[in-house]
DNA sequence: GTTAGCATGTAAGGAGTTACATGATTTT
DNA sequence: AAAATCATGTAACTCCTTACATGCTAAC
């Protein structure tokens, strides 16, 4: 049981590639990938690092006391590490493109990771974001024009502004998938 | 029971303000209101008006085929309207500008209703987003600044392209108040 | 000496969604 | 005659938060 929100399971395991950590530390990170906004509460964290452990994606170390890897000697930490399994799990997440990689929170957690994910999944989740928020747009801008008039100047500017964010992120988007098949060099010809 | 989120309810009785409708027709308007996304669903919607007609703030009433108030005559729709608590209850919910309002979600719902909401609500909304908004933006930089080099290409990025974002609305934001400042004209001796 | 931050957890509950169930009407 | 859209609802379940419970260490 426990689906767990795929985005997750995949902060988690993302974030535990890089060194070992506890949650208290996790949970501080996480904050920063995920941003400020959707920061996990412990109440999250650790049920879920306990899942992970069930499924022996990784592993938990007391470290009490003395010899801590980390620096700064507090005391009865608990050390979360990844095994083999959790690497493969997480190889897998990363290169998932799929829809839901398109989701806002789903599409933060895998660009906070893309350094280690392969060009490929890379290029279709940025291509995948793309059309997913040119749909957004379409959908916007025919509110928009549907509605002019009949609708009070506050929400005319409200949804302008919306429309104008989308856009941005439309053209950053862009940039992003540019720059992506520039330094790949070609595929089959080159 | 059933906290409901005060803007669903909020939502819901705005919407109902303007004129009676059946809950389909609101679901869609309220997806315009809310925006494409965060649009709620069925299972969300029925049971908040069964409860809104419970604690009298609406009614509802069948509209049995003929007669129907609303074109394109379908048949079975429950009408519901607004009651005099209903209103009551509305005109605080959107006069109420505390904390909660300045949320996203809130603060869009909060934003679509501007033009029945007294001004002196208005602009205390609008200051305590913004507030709440530069809050955010000196988390961002903070971070930034803090983990500069030690962070890959694509994060640094999307961090960057998140406190745009952030100074974009503060922007937007200053220009919606500088407005409301002028529009005022004087509170006492106009 | 008390406030703030570090650190780990659990139980209860809140706010919603999905999937199901049902059926009429309109469009293709 | 099938598919889409209109229309209303319920039960189960998901995912997450809040509040609680506990205790240690560092700074002011």
């Amino acid at each position: 049981m426990a689906k767990r929100s795929d985005v997750l399971e995949l902060a988690i395991l993302g974030l535990l590639h890089d060194a070992p950590l506890h949650g208290y530390e996790l949970r501080k990170r996480m904050t920063s990938v995920l941003g400020p906004i959707r920061a996990i509460s412990y109440g999250s964290l650790y049920p879920a690092l306990k899942e992970l452990v069930d499924r022996g994606l990784i592993t938990e170390e007391a470290t009490s006391d003395q010899a801590a890897p980390v620096m700064s000697g507090k005391r009865a930490r608990i050390v979360y590490t990844l095994t083999a399994d959790g690497k493969d799990r997480f190889e897998r997440l990363v290169a998932d493109a799929g829809p839901d990689s398109w989701d806002d929170e789903a599409f933060n957690a895998h660009m906070a990771f893309f350094g280690r994910t392969p060009a490929e999944a890379r290029m279709r989740i940025l291509l995948g974001r793309r059309s997913r928020m040119e749909e957004r747009l379409a959908a916007l801008r025919t509110s928009l024009a549907r509605g002019t008039e009949r609708v009070d100047e506050y929400t005319l500017r409200m949804q302008q502004h919306g429309l104008e964010g989308v856009e941005r992120e439309v053209r950053w988007l862009t940039d992003l998938i540019t720059d992506e098949a520039g330094s790949q060099p070609r595929k089959d010809k080159s």
